[in-house]
Parts: structure tokens; sequence; C-alpha cells
DNA sequence: ACCCGTTGTGGATAACTGTGGATAGAAGTG
DNA sequence: CACTTCTATCCACAGTTATCCACAACGGGT
């Protein structure tokens, strides 16, 4: 299970650092792919799976499935953890969270979410001053 | 499974790239045709297969599904990969797809799809802009 | 307080990949 | 049949990427 946060910063070779709790369950391989909220995804290879096979049973012959399958499914990208623990982020999902040096990784159970510090920074400022909306929303699930 | 977008070049003589993980599945055969949304798709032997014998079984009497077949089936060429992974597109599907010099190739789970990088740019933003309908998909399919 | 293991970050070298050109064979033309 | 044009296969190089190694900062434990 993947929770927390972390703060990590991305070097000239586009190489970012993963929590050291989680190395041992990408190493059997990962994903990466658009996320909501201008963030990334990064699931490990299995739950990745799930979802890829789902997205590729969406109905080809209607616009909006297809549209949404071609951004998650060609928007990944398998990426393997160095020696050091490190991944490597494809440029065109770097502009798309408009990621820069300093970045968050967060562990979201059985995923993880890879953002631009300031966005994080931004989003949580949003999110903390809506507690009441939130508190609305957990009790709908029940909390 | 294809997934990820790559960006290459068609040089002089109508040589293009394929991305070096897709290669293996591609030696043995692959076939491109007309896709949707003015792109191309090109498929490894067995998909294709697949994909004609459902074509194939579309009702004749029907206006659209009989276009859509001719359009598929009298637009797909056998190509092979050379010696550097490139293979040559046939001019008539590059003028329907409008690919110039820079494309993108995109992999989506079980085709590739072929891009004008421009075409390619222009679609994405379309779609990044409507982040709400993602968010709703992948509810529905249990992210 | 000191030592030792761990972790984040930077750099160096070797392997790979994208792209251009060259050559030999095939096809088309007068 | 001779000649030209085009296509396909092969080779070569440069730029990039991946892998490996090294070091410094940090933290925990004795």
């Amino acid at each position: 299970m993947f929770i927390g946060e972390y703060h990590y910063s991305i070097d000239d070779k586009n190489r970012l650092g993963v929590p050291v709790k989680f190395r041992a369950e990408l190493l059997k391989g990962a994903v990466v792919t658009r996320g909501l909220d201008t963030c990334l995804f990064l699931f490990p290879k299995k739950e990745w799976a799930k979802l890829a096979a789902k997205l590729s049973e969406m109905p080809i012959s209607k616009s909006k499935p297809r549209t949404i399958a071609r951004l998650m499914l060609a928007g990944a990208m398998d990426v393997s953890v160095d020696k050091q623990g490190r991944i490597n982020l494809p440029d065109y999902l770097r502009k798309y969270a408009g990621i820069g040096k300093k970045v968050v990784v967060a562990g979201l159970y059985n995923r993880m979410e890879i953002w631009d510090e300031k966005k994080w920074e931004a989003f949580k400022k949003d999110a903390e001053e809506d507690s009441s909306e939130i508190a609305e929303a957990l009790g709908e699930i029940g909390v």
C-alpha cells in the first residue's frame, strides 16, 4: 500500500527518485501515465494491467471513449527503477504535468501520483480551505 | 502491449522508424491501414487478422459499415520492418493522414497509431481540456 | 559523541538508437 | 535488349540514453 508525501528533485538527466518504501513494489515493473488535475499516475505493473485491459475494451467506434483510451494508453510509458531507485519521465509527460525540478511523489493506496511541487502546494492549499466540503464527501462514503 | 508516445521523422525515402519496444512484435508481419480521426492504424499480423474478420462480417446491406469496411480493408497494406527498424508508408496513406516529416507513433494496447505531429498535438490539446470526462470515465472503470 | 549504514544526488563511461547515405537488385521504358 | 529509374538492403556515424560507480549529507543506534 502506497501512502505518504515525499519530496524529490529531478536532475539534469530527467531522473526522479522514488521513495524507498515503494521501490520493491516497482522493481517488478511500473507504468506512468497521465493523471487528473495535471499530475501523473504511477502504477505498479499489476495495477496497470488491470486498468489497461479495461481501457482497451472501450468501444473504438465512439468518439469520446476512443479519445480517453488514446490519452491514457498513448500517454503511458514503461519505466524501470535503476540501481539508485530512480525512474525516467518521458518529456511529453513532464510537459503535460508542468513538472519542473522540484517534485512531489504521493502515495495513494494502489498508485502513486507525481506532481510539480508548486502545483501540489497550490492544490493542497485549495483543498484545505474546502475542508467542509471534504467532510461532506467523507460522510457520503461512510466515515 | 503497445503503450506510449514516440516521435520520429520520415526521411527522404519514406522510411519511418518504429519504437524499439514494438519491433519484435512486428517482425512477424504487420499491416497499416486507414484509421479514425485522420491517423493510420498499424497492427501486428495477428491483431489485423482478428479485425479483418470482424470487418468482413459487417452487414453489407448497410451503408456506413460498408464504407468503413471498404476504407479499412482496401486501405490496408502489408509492411515489413527493415534491419534498422523502419517501415515504408504507401503514398495514399500518407496523403490520407496528412503526414508530413514529423510523425508520432502511439501505442494503444493492441495496435499502434501513426499521426502527423501537428495533428497529434492539436488532438491532445483539445482532448486534455475535457478532463472532467476523463475523470468520469476513469471512475467508471474503477480508478 | 562517534560510528556506521542508508539515501539523495552528481558524474563518467559504454551501449544503443535515430538518421543519413551507398550499393545492388528489380522494374519500367524506349 | 540496353539503359534508366526506383526500390530495398546494408553499412556507418553521431547524438543520446542507460548503466555503473562515487561521494556527501543525514539519521539511528550504541
